[in-house]
DNA sequence: GCCGTTTTCGGCCCGACTGTTTTCAGTCG
């Protein structure tokens, strides 16, 4: 099982454990090492006994556990519960409203466990004899089971950047002297968001009438003085919390969590004498304000350096905030070109001319051309003798934009056998070769694997494109071994690629903290297909960031002749 | 179930909103 299996069954046995009753920090246990485990790079079914206990909130049992899960995809405490339980109950927790409180009950009194039989119990009134149960609460569980399908999952980080931004423009348009920030999974760049949490001070108090009220709204689920929930239409959720500005700092920081970077932050508070919550750090014995405003003020108080958001997953971030050693993360700013985007020759909408221009408006140095090559037919893609003439065309045009360089480039096809799709004499005349996987998705492990092992085998592949392949919530990666992958890349100096199409951000950022570690070498890539979508790069430097990535570990900071000089085709073997 | 510069036992983060409550439990983030 691999890791993303083992962490749902984690996830599984708590919840289960919860509807259960078990003891809280035991479901806690299970779920953080859920997350644990989802977020490691390294497959755990690989790791010793001793390096699962390394992981944080992993002891004894736990390792145990994940070793079995991994193993045989099944547990005896998971196995116990699901003798105990049917598998469909996990449906009910699932419900806006509905907790394991609500489940236990539904289920020890009615026998309900699943949706169909909570639906029929609702319509034929046999929830009213229940503790707790009136005609609103059956209303709302109606309600959500309705919703169920429109709001499960979760959404892409550039459509909750947009929704986010949309609601804040509304509410300044009414109020001028608020204060909004976007905080959450979207102010950590997470690759996805599961909502859109929204900070406010400053505004008067019928900021919240607005919020509520806005033409887009399909379902007030909350509303108060310092906290309303919506669902807009499109399923997404969104959250509102208006706190003063003494707080702002304090509240940043409380609502961009993560949760585990929140619970390791307000235990280091306890440990000094200091209680932490959205509204500011406090000495308990006096209830003095040690901080507030601010966040710096808030990891100050706390011995430790100020932590960027996009590192705040408990992922050793503490640890190197208390001893001066954060990165000094990768920022847009540092990007001084971008090596991967496509024109009208092949598939992309504008033109060669137009996508130069647009580049030296935004003040790049320097732009790869990388148009398709002839597998992909139904792009137009190029072979041998028009891939030579593009760049012919592209080199020609060096002059034209003062202060920009064109490289002229190709995105490869990585064929299924690993081969690459145009001959080694033609990649050789290019500035950079950009090898991608664009078919035969479906490989087995070890045939993917070996496939771009081969492919970068080739000595004029200079940066490996959407390494995993994967389109979030549409395709899941290629099945390879992935560390191995790396460290090949690694030592055949092929540089990986953050490709910033918004569904694809890949590779994403476990695996970018992993191929740092092992000393790879990035570039980060729009594969813009028109001049509106240079801005992808936006996504590639967010997994960057949550990389741990510094503006040295990516090719496309450095000037033109640094960069050249980088390129594995330039780097001695 | 985890964990240790008060602790190997006894702790474990904190607050807002809702509904059914007459003082609070459940849910959510």
């Amino acid at each position: 099982m691999d890791n993303p299996g083992v962490a749902r069954a984690l996830a599984e046995i708590a919840d289960l454990l919860e509807i259960k009753g078990e003891n809280a920090f035991k479901i806690r246990a299970y779920r953080s090492a859920a997350d644990v485990v989802r977020t490691t790079a390294d497959p755990v079914s690989r790791l010793s006994d001793a390096q699962l206990r390394e992981l944080p909130g992993v002891g004894k049992d736990l390792a145990a556990r994940i070793r079995e899960l991994a193993e045989t995809g099944t547990c005896a405490p998971y196995q116990a519960l699901l003798q105990e339980f049917p598998p469909t109950i996990l449906e009910l927790l699932r419900l806006q409203g509905v907790g394991p409180k609500t489940v236990a009950q539904l289920y020890a009194s009615l026998g309900i466990a699943s949706l169909d039989a909570l639906t029929a119990a609702v319509r034929d009134g046999r929830l009213r004899g229940l503790k707790g149960m009136g005609a609103k609460k059956e209303a709302l569980i109606l309600k959500a089971i309705e919703e169920r399908t429109r709001t499960a999952g979760r959404h892409l980080l550039a459509d909750a950047t947009a929704l986010a931004a949309e609601v804040m423009a509304l509410i300044r348009t009414a109020h001028l002297s608020a204060s909004l920030v976007a905080v959450g999974s979207l102010r950590r760049g997470a690759e996805t968001c599961g909502d859109v949490d929204l900070l406010c001070t400053g505004a008067s108090e019928d900021v919240m009438d607005t919020f509520v009220g806005n033409p887009r709204v399909e379902r007030v689920l909350g509303r108060g003085d310092t906290k309303s929930s919506v669902r807009m239409q499109g399923g997404f959720q969104v959250d509102l919390r208006v706190v003063p500005a003494e707080s702002r700092g304090a509240a940043m920081q409380y609502f961009t969590g993560s949760k585990a970077h929140n619970i390791a932050l307000r235990d280091r508070a306890l440990q000094r004498g200091m209680t932490l919550n959205e509204y500011g750090l406090f000495r308990i014995d006096t209830g003095e304000v040690i901080a507030g405003p601010t966040e710096e003020g808030i990891y100050e108080a706390l011995g430790l350096a100020w932590v960027e958001p996009e590192l705040r997953e408990l992922k050793g971030e503490l640890d190197a905030a208390e001893n001066g050693r954060l990165p000094r993360l990768l920022s847009e700013r540092d990007l001084l070109g971008d090596l991967h985007m496509h024109t009208t020759v092949t598939d992309g909408r504008d033109t060669l001319e137009a996508m130069a221009a647009e580049a030296q408006r935004r003040g790049y140095r320097y732009v790869a051309i990388t148009d398709h090559s002839k597998a992909l037919a139904m792009a137009n893609g190029l072979d041998e003798r028009r891939a030579l003439e593009h760049a012919a065309r592209v080199r020609a045009l060096n002059g034209r934009y003062e202060g920009l360089t064109l490289l002229a480039g190709i995105e490869c096809d990585i064929l299924a056998d690993g081969t690459l799709d145009l001959a080694e004499d033609c990649l050789a005349q290019l500035d950079i070769v950009v090898a991608s996987i664009h078919s035969n998705f479906t490989q087995e492990e070890a045939q993917a694997t070996d496939r771009v092992l081969r492919a970068i085998e080739c000595p004029y592949v200079d940066v490996l494109g959407h390494p995993t392949g994967r389109r979030l919530f549409k395709r899941e990666p290629i099945a390879m071994d992935i560390p191995r992958v790396l460290a090949a890349a690694v030592e055949r100096g092929v540089a990986l690629e953050l490709n910033g199409q918004a569904e694809r951000m890949d590779l994403g950022d476990v695996h970018v903290r992993l191929a740092r570690e092992m000393g790879a070498r990035f570039v980060i890539s729009s594969d813009a297909h028109s001049i509106d979508s240079f801005n992808n790069v936006r996504w590639s430097v967010s997994m960057a960031r949550r990389g741990w990535l510094a503006p040295a570990d990516v090719l496309n900071t450095y000037p033109l002749d640094t960069l050249r000089a980088s390129l594995r085709r330039h780097a001695r073997q």
